[in-house]
DNA sequence: TTGACATGTGACCATTCGGTCACCTATTTT
DNA sequence: AAAATAGGTGACCGAATGGTCACATGTCAA
C-alpha cells in the first residue's frame, strides 16, 4: 500500500477523524489522555493512532514511558492539491463560504 | 451516516480515488466510458460512482439513455478546511511545495 | 418493431476492518 | 524492591466492504 493510499484508509474511521479534531484542538497529548475521551477501550485507541501514524497524519515524540502525539496538516494539504487546481480553488472555497454564510443567516 | 462520513468513506477506495482522477482530467463522462478505463466490470464501476454520487463528490446529469459525471470538488475543499486552519495554511503549502521542489531537483 | 445499447437491482462470496482481550515490557514512584 | 503507571503485541470474532453475476428497465437506430 502506496502513503497515499494509507492517509485515506485511516481518515475513513469516525473515531480516526475524531482524534484528529481533538490534537487540531490541543497537540501533544498522550495515549491515556485521549483515551479518557473516548468510549472504547486503550486497545482500541492505540490501533487507531497506530494507524494515523502509518499515515503520517500524526507524528510522535516520546517522553520517558509517555508517547506525545502531534497533528500533521501535510497530508490533508496534498488531498486538496489533488483534486482542486488553482484555477477552481477560487470557486470552491467561494462556495464553501456562501454555504456557511446561508446556513448562520438561518438561524 | 452524514454526509462527511459519506465523503471520507467515499475516497477510501484506491478506484474510486482513480474515477475522481479521470474526471478530474476531464468531465462530463459516461459509465460505460469510465468502465472503458478501468480493468472491472461495468457493475464494479457502477457501485463505485453509486458511492461517489451519494458523498456529493460526484454529479450527474441525464442525457437520453446516458448518465454523465462530473467531479464536485466542494466537498475536497470541506476537509482541509476542517484541519487546516488560516494560521497554519501557508506552513502546510510552503512544506508540500518545499517537498515537491526537492524531489524534482533529485532528477 | 426488432435488436442493440446504456444503465440499474438484488443476491452472493471472499476479504478487510473495528474492537476486545490475555499477556507482555519499560519507566516512574514510594 | 515492589507497586503503580504508560505503552505494546498477537490472536480472535462480528460487521462492513469490494467485486461479480443473473436478471431487468429504458432509450435509440435500422
Amino acid at each position: 500500500m502506496t502513503d497515499g493510499d494509507l492517509v485515506f484508509k485511516a481518515l475513513a474511521d469516525p473515531t480516526r477523524r475524531f482524534l484528529l479534531d481533538l490534537l487540531f484542538a490541543r497537540d501533544g497529548r498522550t495515549l491515556t489522555e485521549l483515551e479518557s475521551e473516548l468510549e472504547m477501550t486503550r486497545f482500541g485507541v492505540m490501533k487507531h493512532l497506530r494507524v494515523l501514524e502509518d499515515a503520517d497524519l500524526v507524528v510522535t515524540r516520546r517522553s520517558g514511558r509517555e508517547k506525545l502525539h502531534f497533528l500533521n496538516p501535510v497530508p490533508i494539504r496534498l488531498i486538496h492539491d489533488r483534486w482542486i487546481d488553482k484555477y477552481t480553488e477560487r470557486q470552491a472555497s467561494a462556495l464553501v463560504e456562501l454555504k456557511a454564510e446561508l446556513e448562520t443567516t438561518d438561524e
